[in-house]
DNA sequence: GTTCGCATGTAAAGAGTTACATGATTGT
DNA sequence: ACAATCATGTAACTCTTTACATGCGAAC
């Protein structure tokens, strides 16, 4: 039984054979805004899913270069991931906002200070919305080959904009309640 | 300079003095939505503010009791409380979702299987709406004595509502393109 | 000749969570 | 008797991140 990270890999071998190193750059750019891993996490993670049988490596030879371990699904490899896709989720709700802490105890802050930090947090979410867009934009026109995916893909940037959305609300109405509370009136 | 945690008790302790246990007990009354400490955190934090004079802890005695060790906040320890609370925060961006990576790979699954999931997900959300509201309609009245902080709370109450209601939405949208996908039309 | 990109990995440090240890009183 | 609550802490463990090690080729 993989770990998470295995079954990270486990889909992104579904999209085509790679190496680790591969595995990394296509990580970072298409699911990195809701899943990450390094060169620590997916190189023990693969010899693992090897040693499970799920991957199989392929050494690719190239005159004046390294070598590549170029990794495939199995059938039990497929198997895996076709078992994990059904079985159900465990949400983790993602705990620790620092943000909402200070705000919490905003009442020992003036709204000068905190202002800014509800502003740069709305700039944040604003410019992850721009980014979301552009992809969306792009997403079949770069990926043809990818087409039976990206109906799925998009699912999960329609995810980050209504975060993203609800949060350059929640700013604006956040910003107005700071002013108010600051205003002498 | 105290870590993320140290500042949380530090802002904890400026409501009112408190033991290791009472803190562990508020946190988890209030700011658990987003802030979560464990004994085994906040122990040793509470023992390295002390180090740095930041809180001070006196002892209770009770007949046939336990000792209570009370720690409230110094005059440097409010000013470290005043000098966090306008430091420009990092934003954490939380990565790791399992569910979106599931949906990602979605094309391997049917719809029958990630529908109940994404169902699950958004029950998970409108119960903690329900449970945002729930509190957001009795803050006052529970606190009267805190009548100054409310205003403050009920933004980070106003954040996770946000949050609910985004993912509800995105939700039913999820679950609408699914249904149509394994739609025979 | 120095830096950047390809390519694979390991080791150590840091953070976080969980389980355990203790011990008295109060309620069932 | 037995469980639960109050109360403080430690130890172990896992999980994650960061830094390091290596080496070649191409570009500048």
């Amino acid at each position: 039984m993989p770990s998470q990270h295995g079954y990270a890999l486990l889909g992104m071998l579904s999209l085509h054979p790679m190496s680790g190193y591969d595995l990394k750059e296509l990580i970072d750019r298409s699911i990195r805004y809701f899943w990450k891993e390094g060169y620590g996490q997916i190189y023990p993670t693969l010899k693992a899913l090897e040693a499970e049988s799920l991957v199989m490596r392929e050494v690719e030879h190239h005159a004046g270069r390294p070598d590549r371990f170029v990794y495939h699904l199995t059938e039990q490899g497929w198997e895996a991931l076709r078992a994990w896709l059904m079985q159900p989720t465990f949400t983790i709700t993602p705990t620790r906002h620092e943000l909402l802490l200070k705000l919490y105890f905003g009442r020992h802050a003036s709204a000068a200070t905190l202002l800014p930090q509800v502003e740069q947090y709305r700039a944040i979410h604003e410019h992850l919305l721009q980014q979301y867009n552009a992809i969306e934009g792009h997403l079949l026109h770069d990926h043809p080959e990818y087409a039976a995916d990206v109906p799925y893909w998009v699912l999960t940037l329609h995810h980050g904009q209504q975060i993203c959305r609800a949060m350059i609300l929640w700013c604006d109405e956040t910003a107005q309640m700071l002013r108010a509370s600051q205003d002498p009136a």
